[in-house]
DNA sequence: CATTTCACCTGGTGGC
DNA sequence: TGCCACCAGGTGAAAT
């Protein structure tokens, strides 16, 4: 599943191969709802802009277009693209094989294309003018800028399981599935856990195990889990370091006590009885 | 408003 | 070997 650390490395192989890059022709797949605006209004508003950069928001990744002619490094507009489950952005040589699902194609220079594939089809594609419509921005704080006063004021009061406040992207932009898990492992906090019946202590060692754990997976490239790749199509390391998350029966890394698995907020949620209290 | 549940999707898996 | 039921989960809408 893409997350914070499987988006950000997107991202960065993003900006890597195609910042400085000028759009060609832009194709789109007919599946209206893979589009928060029209493909044919995003077509026309990607061709010909240059990509000024490649940058990461909570789990969107947001490319910023400059203007048609000359070499302003202004940026006038953005494509923002949400990977969903299997959402896969490439930047490849256009030459090669398009794969099954492949849903927007944008032709660069140098004979290379960015490639939008998503089987799921969870993923969405946004253009915005930011003359019209203002920059994106995540709805939650960045969990790697957050600080220990504002993560703190993010749980007071809440009544739901500390999992289900770490998935809502409206507190936090970019946590999911793996990185909850493994971020409340580290920690020592049972998933279930009422989120404003924890301590100070406890959510600022929440907090650093979540930092610590996010910025190590973005050093190993993501965790390649199901089918996530990056830009260059290459997969992560980190579902190697995983202490919990798709472990059900192993023993704990720590304790050797066998991780379970219950349902929490709609999900699978793994966690070890003896280190997390 | 806060919180929970569910539909959206398809590929992979496991049972028979 | 083939078929099918079922599961995974990010998000937003609907229900509670």
């Amino acid at each position: 599943m893409p997350e914070l650390p499987e988006v950000e490395t997107v991202a960065r192989g993003a900006h890597e191969m195609a910042a400085g890059a000028r759009i060609g022709s832009a194709w789109f797949a007919a599946h209206p709802k893979l589009f928060k605006n029209p493909a044919a209004l995003q077509a026309e508003g990607l061709e010909g802009r240059s990509i000024v950069g490649v940058h990461r928001e909570g789990k969107h990744i947001v490319c910023e277009l400059g203007a048609r002619e000359g070499r302003s490094k202004k940026v006038e507009a953005q494509w923002i693209v949400h990977l969903g489950m299997t959402g896969r952005l490439l930047v490849a040589d256009s030459g090669l094989p398009v794969a099954r699902h492949t849903h927007a194609r944008l032709e660069l220079d140098g004979g290379r294309e960015l490639r939008f594939v998503d089987p799921r089809r969870f993923g969405r594609l946004e253009y915005r003018e930011l003359a019209r419509e203002g920059a994106f921005r995540a709805a939650g704080a960045e969990p790697l800028e957050v600080t220990e006063a504002e993560f703190h004021g993010l749980f007071h009061g809440r009544k739901m399981p500390i999992k289900a406040a770490l998935l809502n992207q409206k507190l936090l932009s970019g946590v999911g599935n793996i990185y909850a898990d493994e971020s409340l492992f580290r920690a020592g906090i049972r998933p279930t856990r009422e989120a404003a019946r924890l301590t100070r202590k406890e959510l600022e060692g929440l907090r650093l195990s979540l930092v610590e754990v996010l910025r190590a997976a973005i050093q190993a490239g993501g965790s390649s889990v199901s089918d996530y790749v990056d830009a260059r199509g290459k997969h992560g390391f980190f579902q190697l370091e995983h202490c919990v998350y798709q472990r059900t029966g192993e023993a704990c890394r720590q304790c050797g006590e066998p991780i379970r698995r219950i349902e929490l907020a709609g999900r699978g949620t793994h966690f070890c009885r003896k280190c997390q209290r």
